[in-house]
DNA sequence: GATGAATGAGCATTCATTCAT
DNA sequence: GATGAATGAATGCTCATTCAT
């Protein structure tokens, strides 16, 4: 087995683990065994347990990153819908096959220590950037409302989260396409029937 | 001081330790040497560390619970939107008085334990729960759009949880009406602008 | 038993077990086995294995600071030469009644590291400048023969060192008075017959 | 590059390494990436770590045994004092040129444990017996006065022991040949001068 | 012979909890 | 009831040595 592929196994060991027991909870013994390696060995790829786990947050965090493009507006196929929930299927099917990863991001690495606390927030400030940029030029074009595209972008990133965190780790079932296409229809339109949509938000 | 004096000012000092440094890096020296009492003291009052940390968890998941008041939707003053808006705001100001607590339940209570976890998804899905009865009391009155009323109840869980944690724990500073407006307008009509809004949201 | 006696107790446990084996084979469950004390309470008392080691030395070197006494060379008794031995039986005395602490100083804390070995350099630094102080007094008294001063100290120091560790650690069984006596005999006058000594030491 | 030449460097990057860090401080790894071989090949050549340690302390004692060559005290040059100004010397020069093992042998050797400790003190007592026996032969003539020679023998070797610690370890700046005059005159004489010399020390 | 990845025994320290006073 | 000294189980990490290639 060469470098990379023990690397790499030791890294799936570990992902399993902390995602089962949480970061305190998991043994460096717990991480070994499971990788079938000797406990020494483990300190030669990573430096220490810490490490390991901020490796998988991190390169979890890159693949999420990488599954969100910015939308173009411009007409034609396809439209600024599709390409939104391209977006959100695209990050809803990575939540999905990567529950355990998911279960650290939301779960398991909350709160840990202050660090970790300033980097997560800061993956998911480049988050809501995003959005909020999306935001803004749908402003710019007047496609969406006067609004803090700030805060809005915050509250649909929260949307989001709760939505993920309950498909992919507690155990809420629904239909891929079916929670794609409502959380877009809320995001674009929110709750309210048709005749009281403008009337009542005004208010 | 009486019994239930000193218990309040050791809760009191756990809860400021327990936020400050989490539930792992607060020691039950911190704690006892902050409410200035000996450690055995500790013991007299609560089982365990655990036990107060699931006793300030507690107690302030029943007041974000009193917080919330079923929305009436008979016509007359208060609104319904005004109903919903005071809900916003009660909890807001809730989560502004007890930024300490707000950081308990959104970071440090965050994967503990698997019973912790439990009790918390207990809590969110109560809250997600009532805001589905709302809406699905609003989808009877036709004021609510048909959706996927469970689904829509925990985007907006997720908004609230977030916005909220921005403004109590990570330093987003927003006024208060402009937050409860600007969620409320999102939560009732979407992020987009009048003429596209049935249009691109049937697409 | 009151917290002085049982620190006392730590450290005569710890002084024997170091004494034993040498700082790095002495482990601290040696030391709380010899004490009768639990493992935690060691660290009541003693921030690591450590800070007792070095404050076993430091006490040790205190006390043989104050065995010795500034020579007094005005006329009269005590003279000088029994004011030299009063100092060399002291610090023998000591040597003898402290021999677990003499291997310690003499050996175990040897090249530990090179904080602990500035520590015992100047500590000898001390010593000899002491010595050296009397050397400059006996030769502005014309008491001392013109030499460097310095050098002599050290190598007053260095005989007296070896001397020591071998009474009192390597066995080497010797009439304590015989000791001092051959001891000050050298020191003052060499190892030369009276016929040869100022003809070959002026060669 | 034969295998002696091989044996031979990672000696003295054993000896530098250990002259630095001390024997603890000291690992395996480090005298590898001195000597620029594998961690493997290093127990190709030698046991183990202690092996190379004491190899090194060995064939050093074997130089030193070396310098000191017996005083032959009959007459003519070179006299006695010469011989013995030439044994200080060669010992003296041979600390200066290998001052990292001196190091090893007067600081990071000691204590170690018990079975190099007993190395150790053979190695003295060899030396010390070799002092001892010229100061009998001294005797024997009536050069030296009636004293205890291995008393003496301890002393002087412990005054050399410090000297040349002193000078090539401790950075303590001297001449060279100031420092075997000075030495000497003092073993022979003492520090007295010259009306007091014979009065004071039989006192 | 040379390599260096793998091994696993070994240990200081922490801290929640207890209990004698 | 209050105290705080004592407890001891629990664990991340190091590093000398081995051995398959």
């Amino acid at each position: 087995m060469d470098r990379e592929a023990r690397r790499r196994s030791i890294l799936a060991a570990a992902r399993d683990v902390f995602s089962d027991k949480g970061y305190h909870a998991a043994k460096v013994e717990d991480i070994v065994s499971r990788a079938g390696i000797a406990r020494g060995t483990f300190y030669l790829y990573f430096t220490d347990k810490r490490a390991i786990f901020e490796e998988l947050l991190d390169s979890f965090t890159v693949r999420i990153y990488d599954a969100v493009k910015v939308v173009d507006p411009r007409e034609g196929p396809p439209s600024v819908f599709d390409q939104l929930a391209a977006n959100v299927g695209r990050v809803l099917d990575l939540a999905l096959a990567e529950r355990g990863l998911v279960k650290l991001l939301l779960t398991h690495a909350v709160g840990l220590d202050p660090t970790l606390d300033a980097k997560l927030l800061a993956f998911y400030d480049e988050l809501a950037t995003q959005i909020e940029r999306s935001l803004a030029r749908g402003q710019a074009m007047r496609l969406v409302r006067p609004c803090d595209a700030r805060m809005l972008a915050l509250a649909l990133l929260g949307a989001m989260k709760e939505l993920i965190y309950r498909t992919a780790v507690a155990g809420y079932d629904v239909d891929r396409q079916r929670l794609i296409d409502e959380l877009l229809r809320f995001s674009l339109g929110g709750v309210l029937a048709e005749p009281y949509a403008r009337h009542t938000a005004v208010a």
